[in-house]
DNA sequence: TTTTAAATCCGACTTATGTCGAAGATTTTC
DNA sequence: GAAAATCTTCGACATAAGTCGGATTTAAAA
């Protein structure tokens, strides 16, 4: 088996014998594009890892506004909010496109952690990060204007002077993961398409000016 | 000794000669009111535990404007982001009075995990309930009006039918824990007096209507 | 107590963000 | 390739939130 999971950094320090006790409980499970993989409040254990495909993890409020906390990519791992708390899970996962996913039982995991401090430790790496990138979203929430996070996030996601946007990476999407609404982010790419920063279609978007791109993140 | 460290969940599986390893290289520091203990962008390493006062975790603006991520209070762990990742400190925290702090040095910590599983446990616990509380903070940020969130801090931080505030606690405090400005959360303060679901007054907040005020959260 | 400083409150004004309806444009489906 | 669906764009408008100057009240310091 020749899968994703031996490159997860989660496993990747287990000796031979434990990664097979994983891979031996680790189940594929597909979703179709749109299919919610775990809903928010529900209790659903174990613990996932992307093969292939896309998903997010998104907040929804009560008149269906949605924030995006996270997209998940090929050897991301999620649901360890559940995993590892009592509590039910936060938020909702739902696939992007077309997407396999590992499920592992979550006693096998909790059952590792226990005997193997190199597992804990990854785990525990990974949830710091977690919260670094929770808190540089809070930060743009509360102290950023809309214009000031989409400058951030075009540079953070700045690849080669261009942000290649997946199929599913509408307009839309993009609002949500900056806290905002579809005509308020399409006003501030246009804007930035005038101010001649960066040039706009529908598969990527080309940087133009770094700099002044650079200082409009306040 | 007889310190709060004893009581705090971090070390309370620990057996006794690991607990005395803790306890012998732990420091005690005090900071007086308003003194910054650690840096947002320095490297300062070390896990921190509150024996007395408060403290809170901030997020600072260009402008000046600050967020709150984070109370802090006796028996709180903090620092953990700066010990579990090879980050920088991604936030300021300052006494909110005279505090006393106990210090603990990162290779003693990082070393007791290698060794115990069931401290392992307990930091990834505490990891994920701030990644819990940082999830409902952005929600908050991001899908609920001031006055919702107010309600919902309201509520959620009363017990016996009031909100005790302490001396720190004020206006301009809350309201930067809310991610707004004092005019703003006072606004919605006097509004829910003038309808009689709170009572408001230096050192408390009396909630009259329980129902009122949890129709407010959106 | 008297004095000073800090916190709270208020009304008027500005602005960023959100909302709505609808027209183009692009992509997907048949 | 035509039709349908989705995505993007636009202008006009609504509103929550932020700003500002200053008045009161309350707490702290002398």
């Amino acid at each position: 088996m020749n899968s994703i999971l031996s490159k997860v950094s989660y496993f990747s320090h287990l000796p031979q014998e434990d990664f097979l006790a994983i891979q031996n409980n680790a189940v594929k499970r597909s979703f179709n594009a749109e299919q919610i993989v775990v809903m928010e409040g529900d209790m659903s254990g174990g613990l996932y890892v992307v093969e292939s495909g896309w998903l997010k993890v998104i907040k929804m409020s009560m008149s269906g506004r949605e924030q995006v906390l996270n997209f998940l990519g090929p050897g991301d791992v999620f649901n360890a909010i559940a995993v590892f708390t009592v509590h039910p899970n936060q938020a909702t996962i739902i696939a992007l496109e077309d997407s396999q996913v590992w499920w592992i039982d979550q006693d096998t995991i909790l059952e590792l952690i226990q005997t193997h401090p190199a597992l804990a430790k990854q785990v525990i790496a990974d949830l710091a990060d977690r919260i670094l990138h929770l808190v540089s979203l809070v930060e743009d929430l509360s102290l950023r204007s809309v214009e000031s996070r989409l400058a951030r996030v075009l540079v953070e996601s700045m690849e080669e002077s261009k942000v290649t946007r997946h199929k599913w990476a509408t307009q839309n999407e993009m609002a949500s993961r900056l806290g905002t609404v579809p005509d308020v982010l399409n006003r501030a790419l246009r804007k930035f398409v005038e101010e001649g920063l960066i040039e706009l279609n529908r598969h990527q978007i080309r940087i133009l000016d770094m700099d002044a791109l650079k200082s409009k993140i306040e």
